[in-house]
DNA sequence: AACTATTTATAAGA
DNA sequence: TTCTTATAAATAGTT
């Protein structure tokens, strides 16, 4: 549609890619301007010319970043959404642990302690009465490197896992979300026997 | 450019509206296509007709993702970085968080010890011991409650705050993400003399 | 979905 | 760039 007929290929003269660019650029905003008007469309039209030149039409009804929300829920295309997605629940999974681990703390600083029977009471009480021998004898350990005292009653103990074994439940928390930037996976489990995965 | 000259406003037949839209569409894309290969431009078009059907075109040169990636690079709008980044500093708060938590509880299960000095472990000890004396008395309480005993021995005990208050750290995490989809603020405070809040 | 009278877009030139 | 204008292309109304 002009003086001439012109061959849909790339336009070689740089100048003359220019104006053409230029001008059917105009032509296409005003086409999409008025399908917008006429049929109530919804347009986004987003454009780069070989020389990086950005230039964008999009409806007044709406935002390049609604248009895009709109094309992923309708494509299912995985460009943001999925990761989004995935960050939410491993932050809904972290805070539930967290809360977890809050909880087990404050029972054995001895709060929260209401909802618990007494067998899990009595439970509890044996598990923090072992694991205060174990800190007793590991410090009474330490005040003889410390202090240079030797072997005066040769104090016996049992191992830190033999106690720990059953004795408590935690909580290992691993992402799995492979996607994203950064790849921490947890703080690794404790022994298999107090590993407790939540997924 | 039809049989007549029409107004740029909304057409309000539907049938005529959607047929309009269908040739109009065609008519764009086909300018797209043409900008596109003429011009060695990069052209993303995507549009949404009034009943919600969408269709795009997209220069074979790049993709729908490409092109918003470079979009918001041109534009500076990081409407979905600033989320991301806020996700990421989340998720790596709660990590962290949760990690000194499991150290606490380690700690009180008597693992961990190691980096302990003869002073921490003896402070430690003392918590602890206070802690199973509160689980204990409150067990008891129970068993009375619970068995139906009466008051055979006027057991008096520290409330569970006394013992408690600067018996520990704990970890309050309040997220700060107020953009973000969820709202989850943190289990709140367990009273100011625990809440040892990080940032 | 085709047809076609007209309007609109634009290629080339200034 | 912007204007001009001959011509190609798109499309409104019709079938």
């Amino acid at each position: 549609m002009g003086r001439g007929k012109i061959e849909i290929k790339r336009i070689e003269n740089a100048t003359n890619r220019q104006v053409t660019y230029s001008k059917r650029r105009n032509g296409i905003f005003k086409k999409a301007q008025e399908l917008t008007v006429l049929c109530d469309a919804k347009v986004s039209l987003i454009m780069f010319s070989n020389t990086g030149k950005f230039h964008e039409f999009i409806s007044n009804s709406t935002s390049t970043k609604k248009m895009f929300d709109q094309y992923q829920k309708t494509t299912g295309t995985d460009i943001w959404a999925t990761h989004y997605a995935r960050m939410q629940e491993s932050l809904r999974k972290l805070k539930e642990i967290n809360n977890k681990l809050r909880r087990e703390i404050r029972q054995r600083i001895g709060e929260d302690l209401e909802g618990l029977s007494f067998e899990e009471m009595r439970n509890l009480e044996q598990k923090m009465t072992a694991a205060v021998e174990v800190v007793r004898e590991r410090k009474e350990s330490k005040y003889e490197d410390s202090y240079g005292l030797v072997d005066n009653g040769a104090a016996e103990y049992e191992s830190p896992v033999t106690v720990a074994n059953g004795a408590t439940n935690l909580y290992a928390f691993r992402l799995h979300n492979q996607n994203l930037h950064h790849h921490h996976h947890g703080a690794g489990s404790f022994g298999s026997s107090n590993n407790l995965r939540l997924n």
